[in-house]
RNA sequence: GGGCGAUUAGCUCAGUUGGUUAGAGCACUAGCUCGACAAGCUAGGGGUCAUAGGUUCGAAUCCUAUAUCGCCCACCA
């Protein structure tokens, strides 16, 4: 450890070494010490202290961190370190997410670009073998940036959500849902790239406006009635799915739904601005010839669906039903919509509202037209069967292609990996049932039991949870957690096909016929069943899902003909577990005793839904208790455009880039600091030249580009863009923020205040006697006062999550009053041996709280302080000094207390009247021109009370204003030649008679009079309303006229001394 | 389309239940290398609190509308 000794110290750089003290302190930390055999960061069930547990959450591993990564780990940091101090057994729990669509992708990609190899070439194990490799590397990327930034994680601890004991809470839950009847098989549309022939989610879509048409058809009635339509008519972008059509859809209540329709568009109309007005009215008018040209034909048509009327489905010979459904709209076309369940998302909705007209898949997985359209467009693509259908129906003389077309801008999908159009597309998928897991989620939330901080986002998470959507938890790709169901068609004869699986406590190998004379495996315990019919074959489909991952279970269903499903797991299922997986669920752990339920979560908004909901609906499901009690939810960080950071737009900023130019304590501070409750974090980006270190604005244009060039010096630099070796060849030009040398300055300040007084705690003398309060002096007090106050208001801020203001306390604090008056008035006193000792104590303790207060938000700077504070004065407390030596990190040492005793608001009145007297000298110095060098000297007109206060102070006033205090008191007599400033109850004249300069002074007591003046007038305005005198509260009037007698008094006084000059 | 949030100094942001002459950091101006700190010190300049109404003795703060921006969700036959 340091022994730091007084020569040495001053032998300290007078510039804050971030990158030495970090690389000294994190190994410190992590290394056993006594009472710490696993580092301070470990935390340990056995540990009698109160548990307090934060799990992070998992960074992915698709790449390294940025800064909205910095900001939700600062934030948990600044929270765990803190309670570490408050004597809490800390658990930070650690880890990353395998990410399952994002990591595949990338690791795609490169296949492709690196090797010219599909996924397909390479296999599913090959390709899983390769993620593995990238996630080793990523992980440990991402987990060395958190030990960079100073994460205090329990790294013993950490957990991949792929890793062996995840994926036995995943095995876990999915077979307690399976059993329990919540996981059942399904259809979903998904968005299917024909090209690579997988599901794209729906962030990997994109859309552009492409040149279209517009197809209008008609199908035939069935036998209708005299005076009923003979055919309805439909139009569609897609001709070619009418091959899937399973009904045609009317309004149920037409004429109603035009009267919405009417009505809504009058409120717009009355509300529109003038410009807008006449389109809005001709909406209106088309509405109203609606009415008497199409409506009485959907009237009829509704009827005829009522009576269930069947249509011609041309060129496939299948009749549809025409149907009633709100999804068809009156305002629009003809007023009737084809239904195509398995080829379109609203449809697909139509379907699940009308179970029985079914769903008909067209497509094949590679676009092309399959076994389920009449034989002559099977195996045709999407493109050839459009123009085929098209052609056959004119032939049919259901379309007439010369009146039946328009042209129209189609907003098509594309997928983002394939840039080929997505298709619609139904697959098969697992679902999870989402009623009651997602109302005990609700519940959860609206009885308080989980507090989302700030309380607004709850009303997101309500909304979305009561929806109670089923979750679709299969995903077409090889990296995740492969779904455990194995599957057989089997003959419905079949002896063991069985009919009370899902009722049976004991799973469905009651008699053990399964296997046959297999008995060493007792099945019954890892496994359970469900079947499934299909309406159309008959076919039964057995679905076993093991609860176990052994190998010879597995075998010897395969051997029995069962396989596997391909699919994995949303990502979200493994994430959702996190707070009880990764402290050893299903397993009955030392620690998930101890830690669970954990206490905060913090996180930012966007993931409220997806994660923080879905953690508390397993959290409550496996562990029947919820997983944390409070969620904070912090701002994002957007870039100087108010756009929010990404890899993709390159406008990321690396936090280890911030972390070499300011040191991870700046990063720190500086993100603290703009985390405030309401407001994103808006941070311009800019390059740094690595040829002349200039710093220049990062725009909209230059972000994206592979190399840049230098705004000052001119030379080029590569970027995070750079792909060729030529641009690679140059050096990389690090992103980086201005907004963190608020926090740099800040550091540097606290280093060198630290400095200063480690220099002059020479002879510093703990005694033994706590200090007596007697021989406090007014200026110690006062910092004791500003101490306490800030104490308190810091860790209350803290408690709510208020760390801009927490971290605003502590930067006024240190710098405003320790440093600047604080540190300014012991100059003085250290220069007088008999006023050495108390200041020495007061600033050795001073300075020891700031260090622990800021230590969560600076860890490095408080610990290096901390270590040479211990080496010149170990005991630093003020009124109990027998309690011994500070503790041997700052990490470990107890939060300071708020001593209530010190808070003194006379205190701060007193001193801040000597804080208005040195500024009104240095204010009258300047103003009449004045060198800094030379000594002058002043009185101040004052009464007895601020005399007495004012006097003590007078070494003070020469320190720190070279002034020298003449005289004070309510009788002096100014001489003859003075600047004079009135003060509250004081009037400061500074001796200017060698440095007369009357044009100066006149100058300067002209300005302030008439901002008096008009100040004086703006009172005398407010007390001559009547209204106000007799209505306002009458301690506001008072503090009004008070304050117009000071005005006054003041103005009273610079008339005084403009006559005399 | 629905929901949420924002708009305060050139920039980035504070501003407590409505009550001093609306604050900070950066940038800017002037001056300062006295033993903590030039990443600093001292003193300054700079704001019609987005706009329009309303409530009130009194509005940056509360209400209504408008504009602009951002985020989330839905939708785009």
């Amino acid at each position: 450890m340091t022994t730091a000794t007084i020569s040495n110290i001053k032998e300290l750089p007078s510039q804050y070494d971030h990158t030495a003290a970090q690389e000294k302190w994190y190994p410190f930390w992590e290394a056993p010490h006594p009472g710490y055999p696993g580092g301070y960061f470990h935390a340990d069930p056995k540990s009698d202290k109160p548990p307090f547990t934060i799990v992070i959450p998992p960074p992915n591993v698709t790449g390294a961190l940025h800064l909205g990564h910095a900001l939700n780990n600062t934030l948990q940091d600044i929270l765990c370190r803190m309670k570490r101090m408050q004597g809490f057994n800390v658990l930070w729990m650690p880890g990353t997410d395998h990410a399952g669509i994002a990591t595949q992708a990338v690791v795609e990609k490169r296949l492709r670009e690196e090797q010219n190899l599909t996924r397909h070439e390479l296999g599913r194990e090959g390709l899983v073998d390769r993620i593995w490799q990238w996630k080793q590397q990523y992980e440990k990327r991402i987990l060395g940036q958190l030990k960079q930034l100073g994460a205090s994680c329990d790294w013993q601890r950490t957990r991949f959500t792929l890793d062996d004991q995840c994926a036995r809470a995943v095995r876990e839950t999915f077979f307690k849902l399976f059993k329990d009847g919540n996981i059942y098989r399904g259809k979903r549309l998904v968005n299917w790239d024909t090209f690579l022939q997988t599901a794209v989610s729906d962030d990997e879509v994109f859309h552009e406006q492409v040149k279209g048409s517009f197809w209008h058809f008609s199908y035939p009635v069935i036998d209708p009635q005299p005076g009923e339509p003979e055919a309805v008519t439909i139009a569609t972008t897609r001709p070619e799915t009418m091959l899937g059509d399973t009904a045609v859809a009317v309004h149920p209540d037409p004429a109603k739904q035009l009267d919405k329709v009417e009505a809504e568009l009058k409120e717009k109309l009355a509300a529109a601005p003038d410009k807008e007005k006449e389109g809005i009215q001709a909406q209106i008018d088309a509405l109203a010839e609606r009415r008497e040209t199409v409506l009485p034909r959907l009237v009829q048509l509704r009827d005829m669906a009522q009576r269930g009327v069947m249509l011609e489905l041309p060129l496939t010979g299948r009749q549809i039903p025409l149907i009633a459904d709100i999804w068809a709209k009156p305002e629009l076309g003809s007023g009737c919509v084809k239904i195509t369940p398995a080829h379109d998302a609203n449809d697909y909705d139509v379907w699940q509202r009308n179970q029985t007209i079914g769903a008909i898949n067209i497509l094949n997985t590679d676009g092309t037209l399959n076994e389920n359209v009449p034989e002559k467009y099977r195996g045709l693509t999407v493109k050839k069967a459009r123009q085929a259908v098209i052609d056959d129906l004119a032939a049919g003389g259901f379309h007439d292609p010369e009146t039946d077309v328009e042209a129209r801008e189609i907003d098509l999908a594309h997928s983002d990996r394939s840039k080929t159009p997505i298709e619609p597309y139904l697959a098969d998928q697992w679902f999870v049932k989402m009623d009651e897991l997602a109302q005990s989620a609700m519940d959860a939330v609206s009885d308080g039991r989980v507090k989302i901080i700030p309380d607004r986002y709850a009303k997101g998470y309500l909304d979305w949870l009561s929806e109670k959507r089923d979750w679709p938890i299969g995903r077409q790709l090889w990296w995740g957690h492969r779904i455990p169901v194995w599957s057989k068609e089997i003959d419905k004869l079949d002896p063991t096909a069985l009919t009370n699986a899902k009722t049976s406590d004991e799973g469905w190998m009651v008699e053990g016929t399964f296997f046959g004379d297999q008995t060493d495996i007792n099945f019954t315990q890892l496994s359970w069943v469900q079947e499934a019919v299909d309406a159309d074959s008959g076919i039964v489909t057995r679905y076993v899902c093991l609860r176990s991952d052994d190998e010879s279970l597995i075998y010897k269903l395969e051997a029995e003909g069962y396989t596997r499903e391909d699919d994995v797991l949303d990502t979200w299922f493994s994430s959702a577990l996190w707070p009880h997986s990764t402290l050893g669920w299903p397993g009955q752990t030392e620690a998930l005793e101890t830690f669970y339920p954990t206490n905060t979560l913090i996180t930012s908004r966007d993931i409220i839904t997806l994660w923080v909901a879905r953690m508390v609906l397993t959290g409550l499901y496996n562990m029947d208790d919820i997983p944390f009690d409070q969620v904070y939810i912090h701002p994002k960080i957007l870039d100087g455009y108010g756009e929010t950071m990404s890899k993709s737009k390159g406008n990321g900023v690396d936090p280890l880039d911030v972390i070499d130019q300011f040191g991870a304590d700046a990063l720190r501070f500086g993100l603290a600091y703009l985390t405030t409750e309401t407001q994103d974090v808006r941070m311009p980006v800019e390059f740094v030249c690595p040829h002349c270190n200039a710093v220049f604005k990062q725009t909209k244009k230059n972000r994206v580009l592979p190399r840049v060039g230098c705004d000052k010096c001119g030379q080029e630099f590569h970027t995070q863009w750079a792909q060729t070796e030529e641009d690679l060849a140059l050096p990389r030009g690090t992103v980086t923020s201005e907004r963190f040398e608020l926090g740099r300055n800040f550091c540097n300040k606290l280093w060198n205040a630290s400095r200063f007084a480690l220099m002059n705690l020479e002879g510093y003398d703990p005694q033994p006697e706590a200090l007596a309060p007697e021989s406090l002096l007014l200026e110690d007090r006062w910092l004791l006062s500003r101490l306490a106050t800030v104490t308190k208001l810091v860790t209350e801020a803290l408690a709510e999550f208020r760390y801009a203001d927490a971290a605003r306390a502590l930067y006024s604090f240190a710098w405003d009053d320790l440093c600047d008056f604080y540190v300014e008035i012991t100059k003085a006193r250290f220069a007088v041996p008999e006023q050495r000792g108390v200041a020495q104590r007061v600033l050795a303790h001073a300075l020891d709280s700031l260090m622990r207060l800021l230590h969560p938000m600076i860890p490095f700077l408080t610990e290096e302080v901390w270590q040479l504070l211990n080496s010149v004065a170990p005991i630093r407390a003020l009124t109990h000094p027998a309690g011994g030596a500070a503790a041997e990190s700052v990490c470990i040492a107890p939060w300071p207390e708020v001593d209530e005793s010190h808070i003194d608001a006379d205190i701060e009145r007193q001193f801040a009247q000597f804080q208005a007297v040195i500024s009104a000298v240095r204010n009258l110095r300047t103003e009449n021109n004045i060198p800094p060098k030379e000594a002058v000297s002043f009185s101040v007109r004052c009464d007895a009370a601020t005399q007495a206060l004012l006097e003590p102070m007078a070494a003070y006033f020469e320190s720190m204003a070279r002034a020298t205090a003449t005289a004070m008191g309510s009788d002096i007599t100014p001489p003859e030649r003075v600047a004079s400033k009135p003060l509250e109850g004081m009037e400061v004249h500074l001796d200017i008679s060698d440095f007369f300069d009357a044009e100066a002074e006149k100058k300067r007591l002209e300005g302030e009079q008439e901002k008096l003046t008009k100040f004086a007038k703006s009172i005398q305005g407010k007390l001559g309303n009547e209204n106000f005198v007799s209505r306002a509260p009458a301690d506001v009037v008072q503090a009004e006229r008070e304050k117009l007698a000071e005005v006054e008094e003041k103005l009273a006084s610079i008339e005084a001394a403009l006559k005399k000059l």
